[in-house]
DNA sequence: TTGATTTATTGGAACGTTCCATTTATAGGG
DNA sequence: CCCTATAAATGGAACGTTCCAATAAATCAA
C-alpha cells in the first residue's frame, strides 16, 4: 500500500506483468488494450500507490491540460464569482483551472505569471493588475500561450478581451438618475489608469451631455475604489457650493462606502441623496437601503472568458475576438423612491 | 526574439556558445560561473525568448515549489482573506501557491486533489469540503505529501488543523448575551457533519449551562450557512411559543440573513433582538446596525498555516502540531445598546 | 619546472512519460 | 499449410532538465 519511493509505470508494469507501454495506453484508455489486461493494469496501479505525473507527460505531449487564471483581487467577491463562472466550464471540459491572486501588485503579477508559464499552462485568463505596463504580454504571447483579458483590458494590446458594456451601463445609470429629477450629478471611485474607468466615466458624461446637465453641474471625484474610498468621495463632494444630489459610483464597494458616509451624516441613501453603484455584486441586493446598480453578469462573462480560452486552445491561436456583455440596471431602493408610487396610483 | 518551436536551454548553450550544463547553472545562479560567462548567457536566454520548464526540472529535483491551496468556497470572503493570508507568507518564501475552488463539493474536491498531485505539488493546503470522507486523504499521506487543514478540520485523523478556537469564540459570545440580560437564547445555522458546528454549539451549550439556562430556553435551528439560512432560522425560532430574545449565528453570513429578516418583520437588529456573528468579516463592521461579531484573525490563521506547510515541507514530515488561534469578541450595535452608556454615566 | 589546488566548464546518465515502429499472437481465406 | 489481416503488446528513442564525475584552465607553492 504505502510506497517509499514514489512509483512509475514502470513499477506498475512490474506489479501486472506487461510492459510500461501497456501501463501508458491503459492510463490514456486506449481501445487498444486487452480489458482484461486493462483490469489488471487497473489493480496494479491501485497497489503501488502510483501518482501520475504531468510533468513527465508533459515533456512528450503537445500540452497541458492547465489553465492559469490570474486575478487582481479575490478578497473582492466580484472577481471571485467570476473565478466561479469560469470553472464551471473548465470542469466539464476537464480542465483544472489554477487560480492566483495578484492582490492587484503588478510585480506580483509578473512573478505569478512566470511561475504558470513555467508550469506549462495551456492558457491565461488574466484579470491585469492596476499598472500593468503594456509590454507584460510580449513574452507570453511569443511563446504562443493563449492569453484572455476577463473584466478588464490592457490600453493598447492586441489580446482579446471579455468585458461587459461599462459604456452603456453608465449611461443606462445615469439616465435613471436624471430621470429621477436630478440635476446635479457626481462619478464617485476610481482613476483614470483602468480602461474600466474610462468607459464608465464616458458613458457617465455621454448621459450627461445627452440631457444637457452643464458641465459645471457634474462633479467627477478620483478615488480608491473600496468602501473608504467611497466615503472620501461622498466627503470630498458634500463641501462643494452646489453639492450633487446623486451619484453613479465608480463599482459596488465605493457605493456602499458612499452609503455609509451618508449615514454617518445623518443622510439617507435613496431619499436625501441617490446612490447607484456597479456590478451588482449578491451583497448589493441585501444592503439596506437596497443599491440601485448596473448588473454586468459576472459569472456568465466567466463563462464566456473559458469558452473563448478553450477555441482559442483547441484551434491553436492566439488570436480572438473581443466580447462585450449586455447590461441592465437592476432598480432598487437607494437611488430613491419610485415616483410611480408617489404619485399615488392605486395597486 | 520570437521563436516558433520553444527554446531550450540548448538552444541558449548554442546561442552563448557554452555548454547546456552552464546554462542550468546560472539558471540556478550557482556562484560557480564567472560572471562574465552568466551575462553573455543570460543575455542569450532573453535573445531566445527562454521559458523554463519546470516540469522537466521536477523529474530531477527532489521537490517543486508549487503549493496547492484547495478551498472550499471561494466566493466567502472568509476564504479568500485566508487565502490571501497563506499568499503573504508563500510569496516571501519565493513559493507559488496555486488556488483551487472546491465550491463545497466532495466530488470536485477529488478531482482538484488528484490534480495537484499530478502536477507535482510540495504541499497541500486544504479547507476540506462540507463531507469530505475520512479516506479522502490516505492517497495523499500515503505519497508523503504534507497536508495541512485550514479553518476545518476532519472528524477522525491525523493531518495537522490550523483553526481558531470555535469552543472559547462561542462561550465568548454567549456568555456576552448573557450578561446583556437575555435569557432565552438561540443558536442559528450550520449543521452537525461540520466538526466547526459541533465545536461552535459546544461552546454555546456551555456558556449556557455556566449561566443556568435551562434547556427549554435553548433554541438550536439548523439551517444553511448563508445568508438566506439566517433567515429561515429567524423565521423558525420566532414562530415557538416562547421565542429567544437573542442568537448566536453560525458564522455571519447567517447572521446578516438574521439581521435581514428582522428588518422585514420591522424589528431592528440590537433593540428588538440581538445578533452575534462568529467570524468578524470585514462587512461585519461596515453593516447597519454595525454586527457585534467573534474575531478569528482569519489572515493571522492563513499565515501560520502556511508556516506551519513550510516547515513540514523543510523537515520532510508529514506530521505537525494542531494550533488553535485566539479569538476574541468585537462588540458592536448588533447585540444591544451598551449598558453603560444606559446608566448614563459621565463620559 | 612540476605537482597540487582551486576555479570554470563540460559530457553523459538519469528522471517518468509518450509514441512510433516493431514484434508477437490470433484468426481468416484460399 | 502458407499468406495476409487484424489485434494486442512491446522496446527504444525522444522530451528538457539536473547533477555527478571528469576535464580543462588558471593559480599557487615549492
Amino acid at each position: 500500500m504505502a510506497s517509499r519511493a514514489k512509483a512509475t509505470i514502470l513499477d506498475i508494469a512490474r506489479e501486472a506483468g506487461v510492459s510500461k507501454s501497456t501501463v501508458s495506453l491503459v492510463l490514456q484508455g486506449s481501445g487498444l488494450i486487452r480489458p482484461e489486461t486493462a483490469v489488471k493494469v487497473r489493480k496494479a496501479i491501485e497497489d503501488v500507490g502510483y501518482v501520475y505525473n504531468r510533468g513527465a507527460a508533459n515533456l512528450r505531449k503537445a500540452h497541458s491540460n492547465v489553465i492559469g487564471m490570474v486575478i487582481n483581487d479575490l478578497t473582492n467577491p466580484f472577481f471571485a464569482e467570476l473565478a466561479v463562472g469560469m470553472e464551471r466550464v473548465f470542469q466539464a471540459a476537464g480542465v483544472v483551472p489554477f487560480i492566483a491572486n495578484t492582490a492587484e501588485n503588478p510585480v506580483r503579477q509578473e512573478e505569478v505569471l512566470k511561475s504558470m508559464m513555467e508550469q506549462g499552462v495551456a492558457g491565461l485568463i488574466v484579470s491585469p493588475a492596476r499598472g500593468t505596463t503594456p509590454g507584460a504580454f510580449r513574452r507570453i504571447e511569443a511563446a504562443g500561450v493563449p492569453v484572455v483579458f476577463a473584466m478588464r483590458r490592457l490600453p493598447e494590446s492586441r489580446i482579446p478581451a471579455i468585458a461587459p458594456d461599462n459604456h452603456r451601463g453608465a449611461c443606462l445609470a445615469t439616465e435613471h438618475l436624471i430621470r429621477k429629477g436630478h440635476r446635479r450629478l457626481a462619478f464617485f471611485g476610481g482613476s483614470p489608469d483602468l480602461v474600466v474607468y474610462q468607459e464608465r466615466l464616458g458613458g457617465f458624461l455621454e448621459a450627461c451631455e445627452a440631457f444637457a446637465i452643464p458641465v459645471a453641474d457634474r462633479t467627477i471625484v478620483e478615488g480608491e475604489t473600496s468602501r473608504k474610498g467611497g466615503m472620501a468621495c461622498l466627503e470630498t463632494a458634500l463641501a462643494i457650493s452646489e453639492p450633487p444630489t446623486a451619484a453613479l459610483c465608480f463599482n459596488d464597494a465605493v457605493a456602499f462606502g458612499v452609503m455609509l458616509a451618508l449615514r454617518k451624516r445623518g443622510l439617507e441613501a435613496g431619499t436625501d441623496f441617490a446612490v447607484v453603484g456597479f456590478d451588482d455584486v449578491a451583497e448589493a441586493e441585501h444592503y439596506s437601503p437596497a443599491l440601485t446598480s448596473v448588473a454586468v453578469d459576472t459569472a456568465g462573462l466567466g463563462e464566456r472568458a473559458a469558452h473563448v480560452m478553450l477555441k482559442m486552445i483547441q484551434s491553436r491561436t492566439t488570436r480572438a475576438e473581443d466580447h462585450i456583455g449586455a447590461v441592465s440596471l437592476v432598480v432598487r431602493e437607494s437611488s430613491g423612491p419610485d415616483r410611480g408610487k408617489q404619485v399615488g396610483d392605486a395597486a
